[in-house]
DNA sequence: AAGGGCGGCTTGTTCAGACAAGTTCCGACC
DNA sequence: GGTCGGAACTTGTCTGAACAAGCCGCCCTT
């Protein structure tokens, strides 16, 4: 049993998705919906802020909330975990540890896991595969707490953050996500099977547990058209809404 | 004279940003800040979302917020034009019109702007520089409806869409962004100065009115190491997803 | 000293009501 | 027929209250 809000969030878009509210269409009012649930207009304002925040439905004040797009969107999990995502859009992946071993920390690592200067860190090499395609090499370091969990797994590990969740309760919480292309270098090449120098989708990204303390710096680098990144965003700027004494997210 | 609960946003950010809560630091109650501000707890949670949303603070159930980060990152919300980005961030940007002329809509962009097959469409080729260096080649095809206002600006506008809000009341109000990377053609290589075939940072992106109705499909190719995308999440919110490249582009 | 449990604190969810601000639409007027 | 104004509707902001769920530290036990 989930919380009535994200139940109302889930029927509406299910409702969008089987076309009865089709793109362009408006939805009914706050105050229908909270009728139609038997639950208060708050309540309804998280429920679909939900859907805002999700880029599906827009909204305005004053005039009723309209449908900007069907698919749904995918969660945070799916955007740390390579392995979580390929498994929601229905591919095969497999990954290869290609190397394995502690070092000091760069200057730019030390500063990204907030750690001292020439602190150690466990260092990652790993090649991504989509159905059998090389897709993705992922350079890791990891903050020296979460070594050993690292160390511990087999070469061929599908997924380090479920691992890490179930071994340790070590949990991934916050993320922050540097996106651009960089030329790819001759390891790079290699591994992908691409031209050296030919672009690369480079997604940098730090993982912080609940208490915002590090866990990894990783600098993943997909072949180009391989993968896409998306955004849905809006004017509102709020992407997050509340009401009568409580708000969502 | 603003709402309350981005007042308080606001000054919350102030005191993260001056060290009053440094990083890692649990930020006061939800009670506390309701009583220092005189406002209800609710309207309390709706300015720390607002945080939480960019990224700032994070929150767990039964724990205390804490500060996650200090500046405030450059969120997608904020980049909709390329001219009021580069003003905040203290660059002089300068753009040129290199091309543009009405032509029939690609099937792309005839499904991307919700058109019939074969619709006219206006296509714009635009050179954008930052600080004297050109960084961003922008082809642009309007949808038609739109297509005067663009067509009777100078060929040095700075920004279309500050233009078209202005002259016409024109608003983008929803957008959704696509990015990837991409190798230079030769016409991408001259104007950037770039070699051919060298990395550019792809976004390709639709832009919508208030009404959901499709304003423009632009493709923006960025040199590589000019721009970079960031983006913040946390187990709540997922602003960002990874698309296949191959299927639904 | 190490471990466990309980209680107080804090965030999450929900309710009902009120007013402000913006949109829509129809009817009156020119 | 077109335009203007206003009424009805809808979303945005805010209050105050209550309970649930999760976290943390203290204290007591072993």
């Amino acid at each position: 049993m989930t919380t009535l809000y994200v139940e109302i969030a889930e029927e509406l878009r299910r409702s969008i998705l089987n076309g009865e509210y089709p793109v362009g269409a408006r939805l009914p009012s706050e105050s229908d919906l909270a009728d139609r649930w038997s639950a208060s207009r708050g309540t309804v304002r998280q429920a679909v802020a939900v859907l805002t925040a999700e880029g599906i439905i827009g909204s305005r004040q004053g005039a009723r909330r309209i449908v900007l797009r069907r698919e749904r969107r995918h969660s945070f999990a799916e955007l740390h975990s390579f392995a979580q995502w390929a498994r929601t859009m229905g591919y095969r992946s497999a990954s290869r540890f290609l190397h394995r071993e502690r070092r000091r920390a760069t200057p730019e690592e030390a500063r990204r896991l907030a750690l001292p200067e020439g602190a150690a860190v466990l260092d990652v090499l790993r090649l991504r595969c989509l159905d059998d395609e090389p897709v993705m090499v992922e350079r890791t370091a990891y903050a020296e707490w979460v070594a050993p969990s690292v160390e511990s797994l087999p070469v061929d590990c599908a997924s380090i953050m479920d691992s890490m969740a179930e071994d340790a309760g070590i949990i991934a919480h916050y993320g922050e996500h540097l996106i651009d292309a960089v030329p790819a270098g001759s390891d790079d090449a290699r591994l992908l099977r691409v031209r050296r120098g030919s672009p690369l989708l480079r997604q940098r990204h730090l993982t912080s547990n609940q208490d915002g303390r590090p866990i990894e710096w990783t600098e993943d680098r997909y072949r180009a058209g391989s993968v896409t990144f998306n955004v849905s965003n809006s004017v509102g700027t709020a992407p997050l809404v509340r009401d009568p004494g409580s708000l969502l997210m």
